[in-house]
Parts: structure tokens; sequence; C-alpha cells
DNA sequence: AGCAAGTATCTCGCTGAGCGAGAGAATAAG
DNA sequence: CTTATTCTCTCGCTCAGCGAGATACTTGCT
């Protein structure tokens, strides 16, 4: 078997790394009382406060692939640990706005500042040359996987 | 801010095509009425098929952070759906060894073989030293997860 | 203006994945 | 041959997420 190997040792890889990363998000969340679909919507709601969109149950709904009585189920659950509130959109107060606290801020920074500063320590062992096309190969697979989610 | 900006990109892009694969996962899973935790243990199943190792519901549960409840319901439904079959060890009888049936494989064809295939034809285009070179970034990166994880 | 149609969120009742505790059934140790 | 250990399964439960529909607000039509 295998002239080409080494692309089919680099797809085992891959999802290797995919299974550690989502066992890491699972384990974090569990030690802090809370579901990987919890933590997922956390990652969401940072980005978004980082990039300044704001963020309505809707949209976070749509994201995480959850109806809107699962998404009211879920904003339970975040608000009553204290790491989001509801707010009415003065402009349409059919909307609501998903504030995040700052508890919510600290607890990604504990799972992010971690493991993304490991991460990017491990970075600088490769030159900018290697990194450049590290992005371009996580890039192209990126794409591949997108594109095959739609079919 | 941003001197080191490049590692942070890296980063995003890391999460990114994680999420992208799990999307993928889970919407494969959807289409053919499993759950991801089946789809999980079918990837575990198989490929411990291939390596030809024999799988009990303990270690299946173990791989999956189950708890034997749980395994044993994910191993119902997985009978019931024709995809997996329960074999008494004659060895130990205390043990069920899980045997993979036809169908699965099929269905494991249909998860990889599309996917893989195109990942695969998107590494063409990457000559054998940057293949090399984002095979050591994935180990880094794997290796920085997994370290992660004891803590 | 006033009323229908559309949009955003929430409530209610339910299904089912996974947990904790413990029951069997088989093997291993003394 | 009795006791401890190992592997799997059963029972009863909790709770995430679903479908259907209620509610509140906005927009467009006449």
């Amino acid at each position: 078997m295998s002239e080409a190997e080494e692309p089919m040792r680099l797809v085992h890889l891959l999802r290797g790394l995919t299974v550690e990363l989502d066992l890491f998000g699972a384990e974090f969340a569990a030690r802090h009382g809370l579901h990987p679909t919890d933590l997922r919507a956390l990652i969401h709601l940072l980005d978004a406060a980082r990039a300044g969109e704001v963020v309505t149950p809707g949209r976070l709904g749509e994201a995480l692939r959850l109806n809107s009585a699962g998404t009211t189920g879920l904003l339970d659950r975040l608000e009553r640990l204290g790491l989001v509130r509801r707010e009415r959109d003065p402009q349409d107060r059919r909307k609501v706005r998903l504030v995040v606290e700052e508890r919510a801020i600290e607890l990604g920074q504990g799972f992010f500042g971690g493991l993304i500063g490991d991460l990017v320590a491990a970075m600088g062992r490769f030159d900018p040359a290697e990194l450049a096309t590290a992005r371009r190969f996580l890039l192209a697979m990126t794409e591949v996987v997108a594109a095959a989610r739609e079919a």
C-alpha cells in the first residue's frame, strides 16, 4: 500500500489536532461548570465583542445551529452564571442585545490566554517563511472543508 | 497593537478550521440520522478496525469520555442502525467485542471519501518541502494542545 | 389613522443523550 | 471455594435542545 502516504498522514494529523482541541475545550468547559455549547457561545460572543458587532439571540442561535427555544435556554444558562446580560435594543424593541460581562472576558482569558500563549511560543520555533507556508496550508484546508459543507 | 500579528492570525485560522471540521461532521451526522457522538464512535471503531485492534464497550467509552451507561446507550443506537454488532469474547466472556458492519464502512467512505479526496487534492498544490513544513507545524501544535490538557 | 403581514424572542410540553448507583455475570487470587 | 476484581448492563433521573405556538414590537398598505 501507498505511494502518496504523506498527504494521508497529514489528514490524520489534522483530524488528531481537531480532536485534541475539542477535548481541551470540553474539559475546560466541564471544569467551569458549563457545557460545550456554552463555551462555543462564549467564544462567539467574545469574538463579536472584539469586532464591535452587536449579537442578538437570533444571530447567536444561527451561528450555533440552535433553534429559538434552545437559544433561549442557552442564554438563560449564561445569564444565570453571570456571563451575559440581556438588554432591549432601544432602536428596535423586538431585539435583544447580548452584552458580555466582565467575568466572561476573564473566563475567556483563562481559556485562551494559557493555550494561545503556548501556541504562539511554539510558533516561535518556525521562521517567517515557514509560518507563511503554514498559513497558506491552513487556509487551503479551511476552504476545502467549507466548500465541502455545501453539498 | 501588534508587532507579532502573524502568530495570532494563525491561531485564529486553526480555530476556524476546527470549527469548520466540527460543523462538517455534525451536518454529515444529522443527514444520516445520527448524533455527533455516534459519528465520533464510528470513526474510532473504523480506525481501530483498520489497525486490527479489538474494541470493547469499555475502551470505546473511555475514548469518548462516556460512562458505562452512556456507552451502552450509544451501542444500542449503533446496533439498532445496523452499524455495529456485539459479540461475546470467547476468551474472557465478560467482554464484548464490537464488530463494525459493512454498512458502517460504507458510511465511513461517504464521510471520509469525499472530504479526504478533496483535502489530498488541495495538498497537491504544495511541494514536498512545504508539506513537510506543514506536517512539522501541525505536529508542534498538536503537542502543545495535548500538553495543555494535563493541567 | 388603522390593520394586516412580518420579525424577534420567549413559553410550554416533550424526546432522548448521558449520568450515578448498583445489579449480574464471569474471571482471578488466596 | 470463597472473596475480590473486572466488564457490561439496567434503572431512574436530569437537563439540553426540538417543534409548535404565544407574545410583543415594527413596517407597509390602503
